[in-house]
DNA sequence: GTCTATACTTAGATAGAC
DNA sequence: GTCTATCTAAGTATAGAC
């Protein structure tokens, strides 16, 4: 939230982020989280209703963020028609500035832990990880193979493993067993080289 | 905890597995486990310590039954001599009794949403998960290419490729993101054709 | 071993002075 | 808007009767 970290609320929403994503959010208390901002615990009751209020605002901004970094569909089927598969795939990454990028992967962390007990955490992930599925990584594989670039695939099975594995990468950041990097990159060429140019 | 699950302990490990499992380990209160079990809150003290005490027993229990299930390395060597790397690679999934199999998914579960603040957590995805990458696939695929079964590949990094993928399939299992077994098992044998049979 | 009753702690949230 | 003080609820854990 560095938009508005000068801000008494966006200084709390900071510390939030910083605080859920290390303890947990059950572990993290509203003591603590106005604490680590310098102001009293009851200073939060006047710029949010509840713990979960603060996380929720959390779930609103990022979500923002992603769609503002989400390529365009029909851009992208453009492309397919003029570049290579490989090209294409390139583009299908999300361009986040490079803050947004590190706590996008942290609010994504929280809100997999609450998946059982909490409806808006399922909702903020369904929406923002695996509605794109659906709605661009479907759509870029039909069209190619409308266009025979490639050779015939489930394009559902398809993204469901693509982002499954973007899930499980955003989950684990800021944990002892985040993978590097370096490897992921290659887990997810390997993943691509499921699909056989023509 | 089937073996056990006559006696009070063993109830108590049932009922505190499944309240984990589904609502998480904080939000699970000893009342809660009491109430399942059909005790009261205070008789859970005379068979465990604290609410930890349990959740450790039942890694103890299912570090176990890991044990068991696992394949042996000098005969999955001795296979790779005789068998196709295909083959081998069958022989390298775990054997758990059904009843195991699904208990354990879910321990590992509980588990990875305790790696920030819980190092015993840690240690047990580390020594049931991950250390059998350096322990089983890693001598595996040596041998492979010493026999030039199979073409180069990086076997520290494919290790880390797979077992990651079954981490994550653990940690998701009983959640609304949880993927399909039928998925799983085609994602896991495009993993497996990073390595190329000579 | 199980129960009731209770101690002790900490949490989220609120009221009212400044 | 921030503070101090406090309420209420819930949690873990213990003591002691049966």
């Amino acid at each position: 939230m560095a938009r508005k970290a000068e801000t008494t609320k966006g200084r709390i929403l900071k510390a939030a982020l910083a605080l859920f994503s290390t303890d947990g959010f059950d572990a993290t208390s509203m003591r603590a989280i106005a604490k680590a901002v310098g102001i009293n615990v009851g200073s939060i009751y006047n710029h949010f209703d509840s713990k979960e209020a603060i996380l929720y605002r959390l779930y609103e901004y990022y979500a923002e963020q992603h769609r503002k970094a989400r390529p365009q569909l029909d851009e992208l089927l453009k492309l397919v028609e003029t570049q290579s598969p490989q090209k294409v795939f390139e583009t299908l990454e999300y361009g986040y500035p490079p803050e947004v990028s590190e706590n996008i992967s942290r609010v994504f962390m929280i809100a997999s832990r609450r998946v059982n007990t909490d409806p808006i955490s399922i909702q903020f992930i369904r929406e923002n990880l695996f509605d794109d599925g659906e709605e661009l990584i479907i759509p870029v594989l039909d069209k190619m193979m409308e266009l025979g670039r490639i050779e015939p695939i489930d394009s559902r099975l398809f993204a469901e493993i693509l982002i499954y594995h973007s899930f499980c990468a955003a989950s684990y950041s800021n944990t002892p067993f985040r993978i590097q990097p370096e490897n992921w990159r290659v887990s997810r060429k390997l993943i691509f080289s499921l699909i056989r140019p023509r």
